[in-house]
DNA sequence: GTAGGGTTAG
């Protein structure tokens, strides 16, 4: 017998243990064995294992009796066992051919091994094609290869084959339905989700715990959180996994307090978070800037052992850049063991969101320098950083290496940013022609992206086409809406105003109510428009009416047209000086020492003059002003904002 | 014998 090895390291899907696997050479045919042993190689344990198949190499085991041949598929089967846990291909492949070159044939059991392999290894065409030739009549042999065409795609094969199962008389177990849905997940295709969730309940495994984190990812992906957490309700035995998926529904569909809180049930239910738990409410926290939460956890992870985890450690520069502590987010980012490509972006993202353009385009060199491809979304956080600083050629020029030398298709957020981009320079025309000709399926980033753009070059004509196509892809956005009304005011056409103010009130639509906080002392104070029920109100307000007296002096004159009154128009009557980023920054003002930057958040955009008044006060105060609004942040500094007054 | 969750942009 002669032998050749070599050493292959497969990782174990779950415990990522690294197996060796032995690959060896046999005359007169390719013959292989692997050994589960761990490291180093022992020749006493490696005979052990090879022997029954050099025997039955050899044809001295799986002859014409009938119990040999049962032993020998025996030992097939869990060889081909092992390979489907190491993830091993090769080998499989390798079985394969020996057992057809031989003669020896293909049992029912090694058949089902072997699509098992190659569908958790991606090979589904061998995978289908074995599937095909063999007897369908148990759910496993269905499942594996469900399993493979939902983690790998195409999607649609494992509906298909699911909807196939039935007229084989078979029915859905257990296994099936996470397979099933995670391929619903991935389409996403809620209509067929909603189905199977039928079928599940049907099938009497809605309150199972695997079934529901299945269910829950689905609705999930198809942006359905109020359904997610209705099964997250029924079921009652949960796991932390469980929990992590519904964590993630809320953190990944935009309603990170739902996941902060959802969070402090899990601990108070006595479960241990994973890191999964932390990545997701890390990023929850990232989403509304809550640094005192942000900072909690990353202590937490600290105590816990969880922040030498890269993935937290991402999570956490993310969430430290986007609640505007971009030099923290900085330095972890510097101490990453590993620079994965999602890092880059982050850190990058963060630079953009910033307007710090320098930074965002010194780092993507750098990421290249490294020999780290950047990928789709490198090119959002570079181009929205292009966008930010109003860099029309930079932009154009990442546009077009992009697609011509990273040989990325752009997607529907590289034209978002781009039609932010020509917006940005007034360029309407443009954009609108960009749009008309994009590749993809234009969204309501794209049309909201042409609709801020005519309201800031004052364009009713764009504003008109890009509301009409909203209407339809966000109809119960009543922020839309509101941007036209504004632009109708800004032109002086009050049926304009009148017309979209009637279709609100028809379909019961409501902006959403201006709030904005701010921490002083590792406490957050939030304040409405006009609030007066902070106990240092008197003194807030008297410090407003202070640095108001000192801006008019300097030159401040405020803006009272009704159009201002949009973005916080429910205070109908009040004085803008009250709009709530105000009360915010003069609650600031008078709890910290003179010099201390202050952080504002705003849950919408901030209005025109108080962007106008923020400069004023920055450059009266000598403060350093940051103003986190739901679009971008603004740096005030000496009487001039980072927006360049684009926002 | 087959399982589930997590980082990025807008």
């Amino acid at each position: 017998m002669q032998l050749h090895s070599s050493l292959i390291k497969k990782r174990s899907r779950s415990s990522l243990a690294l197996i060796p696997c032995i690959i060896f050479s046999v005359n007169p045919s390719a013959f292989l064995s692997f050994a589960t042993s761990p490291q180093p190689y022992e020749p006493k344990r490696f005979v052990r294992i090879i022997h029954p198949l050099y025997d039955l190499h050899h044809h001295r085991g799986p002859t014409s009796p009938s119990s040999s041949s049962a032993t020998a598929s025996h030992h097939y089967a869990s060889l081909l066992q092992s390979l489907i846990e190491g993830k091993a291909i090769e080998p499989g492949k390798q079985i394969h051919a020996h057992l057809l070159v031989t003669g020896i044939g293909l049992s029912t059991i090694v058949a089902t091994k072997l699509v098992n392999l190659y569908s958790v290894c991606n090979h589904l065409p061998h995978a289908y094609c074995l599937f095909d030739r063999i007897p369908k009549d148990n759910v496993f042999l269905w499942n594996v290869l469900i399993q493979g065409y939902a983690w790998n795609g195409p999607h649609q094969a494992a509906l298909s084959l699911y909807h196939q199962m039935f007229e084989y008389g078979l029915h859905p177990d257990n296994f099936t339905f996470p397979f099933v849905l995670k391929a619903c997940s991935a389409l996403p295709a809620l209509q067929q989700g909603r189905e199977i969730h039928c079928h599940v309940i049907r099938a009497g495994w809605e309150s199972d715990v695997f079934v529901g984190a299945a269910l829950i990812d689905m609705y999930a992906k198809c942006g359905c959180v109020a359904t997610a957490r209705r099964v997250f309700d029924n079921v009652l035995v949960r796991d932390v996994v469980f929990w992590n998926s519904m964590l993630a529904a809320y953190s990944q569909n935009g309603h990170p307090d739902e996941a902060l809180c959802l969070c402090r049930e899990m601990a108070f239910a006595g479960l241990r978070p994973t890191v999964a738990t932390l990545v997701a409410v890390i990023s929850a926290s990232a989403d509304i800037a809550a640094l005192p939460q942000g900072r909690e956890l990353h202590g937490f992870s600290w105590r816990h052992g969880f922040d030498c985890q890269d993935k937290v450690k991402t999570a956490l520069v993310n969430m430290y850049a986007k609640s505007g502590w971009v030099r923290v987010a900085r330095r972890l980012f510097e101490r990453l063991a590993e620079k994965r490509v999602v890092c880059w972006n982050s850190m990058i993202a963060g630079y953009a969101m910033h307007g710090h353009t320098t930074e965002a385009f010194a780092l993507f060199e750098e990421m290249k320098k490294e020999g780290a491809p950047p990928d789709h979304i490198t090119f959002v956080g570079v181009l929205s950083a292009c966008s930010r600083g109003g860099l029309m050629d930079e932009g154009w020029k990442f546009f077009e290496s992009m697609v011509k030398e990273h040989l990325i298709e752009p997607t529907v957020q590289h034209y978002t940013c781009m039609v932010d981009l020509l917006g940005h320079s007034g360029r309407l025309d443009e954009a609108y022609d960009l749009i008309m000709r994009m590749k993809v399926r234009p969204d309501s980033g794209v049309w909201g992206a042409l609709l801020h753009a005519s309201k800031i070059h004052r364009n009713v004509m764009f504003g008109e086409k890009a509301l009409e196509r909203l209407i339809d892809l966000e109809p119960n956005d009543a922020g839309n809406y509101v941007i036209l009304s504004n632009i109708y005011a800004q032109a002086g056409n009050w049926e304009g105003v009148a017309w979209v103010r009637g279709l609100m009130k028809e379909r019961g639509l409501k902006k959403s109510i201006a709030l904005s906080w701010i921490e002083v002392k590792n406490k957050t104070h939030a304040f409405l428009v006009g609030d007066t029920s902070h106990p240092q109100s008197d003194e807030i307000y008297a410090e407003l009416e202070r640095v108001g007296g000192l801006m008019e002096e300097a030159g401040y004159v405020p803006d009272t047209a009704p159009v201002l009154h949009d973005v916080e128009d429910d205070e109908k009557g009040r004085m803008i000086t009250s709009h709530s980023e105000r009360v915010a920054i003069a609650f600031g003002l008078i709890n910290t020492p003179p010099g201390t930057r202050l952080l504002v958040n705003k849950n919408l955009r901030v209005c025109d003059d108080c962007h106008v008044a923020i400069k004023f006060i920055s450059k009266i105060t000598a403060r350093e002003i940051i103003v986190r609004d739901v679009n971008r942040y603004h740096h005030f500094k000496d009487g001039v904002c980072s927006c360049g007054d684009y926002w």
